[in-house]
DNA sequence: GCCCAAGTTGACGTTAACGTAAAGGTAACG
DNA sequence: CGTTACCTTTACGTTAACGTCAACTTGGGC
């Protein structure tokens, strides 16, 4: 019979595959302390956890988040203060992520228009370049 | 009477207010090749084509697009090729950066949904805090 | 003629985000 | 017991994207 559910864990170099990242960016990230990994030994044994956040920060790198602004972010997710001041002030980070995330949108919407346009020109300059196989050949 | 329009021209200190950025900036994003300014004698000229590669590049840098990136966007903007091949490839890249879009837009739609769950989180501890100003004070 | 604001060209400095090598520990395999 | 496969720390190197002087020119204003 399986063991109640072992909470599973990775190694560093399990998660550097998924990821498609090197071992070294992840002890970067510990370095920059956004992960805190258990150890064996001096080995990393990297949670559950620790793989979200993992990918957390990935995302943010995709997004073009700094690490320090992915840090943050990361942050946001717990709101384990008792602190009524820093409740506020986490709401107001909050909504300024939430209004970069609305520019990018907005961002991405005007640029897929461009790519958009720029593939109906490319593809004009190719209907006169190959002047368009007119039936079987 | 205004002479027929003459095609508007800036200043270097005039793009850098404008954008917010400041002129050896500018001055780089020429030294990488994005930029070929009129010259006035030493002093550059730039044109309306100038302004908008700007903020092509701009918007590339909030999107998380390194300069090489936002090149190769700009490039994209003129299929001046008629070179078949080339506007094949062309058509590739295109494409792959629609991918790439299309991958930003599905990280923020799931990082709008952790940031409205992230306040929800804030917005219960606070409730548990403030226990509501009920009625007049 | 002097000053000031805005422009210029070097050239070196800085920060973030890793890369890359050196030197070593450790568990398992044959 | 030696080799192989991973793991570790330490430390210096690298690239991108600018920042920050320093030293100079240039067109106006008084």
């Amino acid at each position: 019979m399986n063991q109640r559910s072992q909470p599973r864990t990775f190694s560093i170099s399990e998660l550097a595959r998924e990821f498609d990242i090197t071992t070294r960016t992840i002890r970067f990230y510990e370095e920059a302390g956004m992960l805190e990994p258990e150890r064996n030994g001096q080995t990393r044994i990297y949670s559950d956890q620790d793989r979200v956040k993992l990918k957390l920060i990935l995302r943010g790198k995709r997004l073009g988040f700094s690490l320090a602004e992915s840090r943050e972010l990361i942050e946001m997710y717990d709101p384990s203060s008792d602190n009524v001041p820093q409740l506020h002030a986490l709401r107001r980070k909050i909504q300024q992520s939430r209004d970069a995330l609305l520019q990018q949108l907005a961002d991405i919407e005007v640029m897929k228009n461009e790519l958009d346009a720029a593939e109906d020109r490319c593809l004009e300059a190719l209907k006169d370049l190959e002047p368009e196989p007119e039936g079987g050949n």
